[in-house]
DNA sequence: ATTTACAATATGA
DNA sequence: TCATATTGTAAAT
């Protein structure tokens, strides 16, 4: 995942072990602000203090993030830090949250429960713009007509995400 | 049945 | 103005 030129705000990258790999996430004062799927060139964390509060949302998201990867959802998510969004993608985050585990919407249906049922493009982008993948299940968004759609990590962790919910993907 | 092409649409940089 | 993780329709394989 490319990394933002947006820095106005000096955050705390914390390395996330799972099975499936490092994620690396990344906290702000507000809350977990993004997090990145495990990648070669992982860089290692800012020897910075970790304040006691962010280590407990630590806790809090890498249980998330190991529940998630099981296909399950998870009991308790650590605050989010969604300020870095329009109010718009903001709007959408929200709305993929309330999609249960193991059930799919188009991004059509994401717009239209959004009152915006034209926007299907719109919210496409919204999801390629989401900085907190699988804790905002935007791996639960498919194109209209069942099409696989995109995935910013890859669709290989698209494929992953479904079928640990029972969502195999055609192909 | 599957692949292209294209217009219309909302949002963001 | 241009790009996009869309959608629906149409035409050509």
């Amino acid at each position: 995942m490319k990394i933002k030129s947006n820095n106005h705000q000096p955050l705390i990258r914390l390395p996330l072990a799972t099975a499936a790999g490092a994620f690396i996430a990344e906290y702000s004062d507000h809350g977990l602000a993004s997090l990145d799927f495990p990648s070669d060139a992982n860089p290692p964390p800012g020897s910075m203090a970790v304040p006691p509060e962010i280590r407990r949302w630590h806790s809090l998201t890498t249980r998330a993030v190991k529940t998630a990867l099981a296909g399950k959802s998870p009991a308790e998510l650590p605050p989010l830090d969604l300020t870095r969004g329009t109010a718009f993608q903001q709007t959408v985050w929200r709305e993929l949250q309330k999609i249960p585990g193991g059930q799919t919407l188009s991004y059509g249906q994401i717009a239209a429960a959004l009152g915006r049922p034209s926007a299907a493009r719109a919210v496409g982008g919204a999801c390629g713009a989401n900085p907190v993948p699988l804790l905002v299940p935007c791996h639960r968004v498919l194109a209209a007509g069942g099409r696989p759609g995109g995935f910013s990590g890859g669709m290989a962790w698209k494929r992953r995400l479904l079928a640990a919910e029972g969502v195999p993907l055609p192909g």
